[in-house]
DNA sequence: GTAGTTTTGGGCAGATTGCTCAAAAATTCA
DNA sequence: TGAATTTTTGAGCAATCTGCCCAAAACTAC
């Protein structure tokens, strides 16, 4: 029992969600807070706890909206090499079609706080390593259907994968376009995975056997 | 004329740019920066204006230290291959030995501060593009001097070379250690522009003809 | 020494920060 | 209806923030 709260929580946590990834934590205050979300300090506070449980809580939301939907397609897309290819389109989707100079959130918030990363870790660097597990099982899944050269070192390569996801990231943070960042992750994968065909190689070198 | 100021200037511009680096512009206060600096409030804003002023006054320096000089070696080093290769070498080592999960300052501010990043354009976003242009520019000089595969193009790969740096930017940032990050740059490097050495490919496919 | 100039330290003003508390309003259960 | 529980509301707290000012100290030029 008890008086209904007059807000919709999921409401709330999208639009402090979109004001932190803009914005990032610092530069957020809980006033920005109150004028995004139209209800009061206090009524915050009672909800959320304190602007970091408040942040944390975010956090959640934009893993269950974000990187674990991504994850799990990576699973889901049939040859695994396909997987890896629209893992980084949702990635470039995801960071550019939402809202200009968003980037990502996870990312944004592990360089802005990465003094007090210790407090944050389950949060970012675990989700990243799951990433990059991930990444390095669908290579291996590659290997099975045919998809991807067994000469491609899954863990390297997952490595360098993430490494390339941040740069998409990054990029996507500072305003670079859908078709750039598009142009990058093809060029990379193309020459991480698939070895025959490189886009960042000249046409006129198109004869080489596979 | 006038009474000598007691501080060094460039020790200050050092103290301050490693602390802005450490935790980023908005968790940097006056305060702090007077307790690492040693100087008083009013000497500060005396010297450098206000935070945001003294902050670009910082970027400058750490331009002055990082950027352009590791820029200065690309053009240096010969062949243009093995410049690269210490260019990032040189961007590794700067983003991890001075200080831990210290990272890129430029990333970092660029990841921080993108919403209000037009008034920072002339800083950051002319850096990179700086930087992805002579690393343009070196790879034809590859070309040249026949270090660098005629079928790698300059353009794009350039792109994609700048995209590698800003993951290990951000990397270094999150902790990443010396080594994984050197082993990142070395299988990116070797997939994009060294055609028949390719690290992230098992040992066993390494007869093939160049 | 004197005048002019700059640094320095202290402190102040105004705004903003994150946060709390008590009372009012709304809902459920008895 | 009345008691219990929860949310909302608004006022306000203590601390910090940035930015600036002013008088005193220190230095240079004359």
């Amino acid at each position: 029992m008890g008086r209904t709260p007059e807000f919709d929580r999921e409401d709330v946590l999208d639009r402090a969600l979109l004001l932190f990834w803009q914005k990032g934590f610092h530069a957020t205050s809980i006033r920005d807070l109150v004028d995004v979300t139209g209800l009061g300090k206090a009524s915050i506070y009672n909800a959320f706890g304190n602007k970091e449980q408040f942040f944390k809580t975010v956090l959640d939301r934009y893993a269950m909206q974000s990187e674990q939907a991504q994850l799990q397609r990576l699973d889901a897309v049939t040859p695994a090499s396909e997987a890896i290819r629209i893992y980084f389109e949702d990635l470039i989707r995801f960071s550019v079609t939402i809202g200009p100079r968003l980037g990502c959130l996870y990312t944004n918030t592990a360089v802005e706080l990465a003094p007090r990363l210790e407090k944050m870790e389950n949060y970012l660097k675990g989700q990243f390593e799951k990433t990059e597990e991930r990444l390095a099982t669908t290579i291996r899944r590659g290997h099975d259907d045919g998809s991807i050269p067994t000469s491609v070192v899954p863990e390297t390569t997952a490595n360098i994968l993430l490494n390339l996801a941040f740069g998409i990231r990054v990029q996507a943070r500072l305003g670079s376009s859908e078709e750039k960042l598009r142009g990058i992750v093809e060029g990379s994968m193309a020459a991480l995975l698939f070895y025959p065909y490189r886009s960042n190689l000249a046409h006129q070198s198109e004869a080489r056997s596979a």
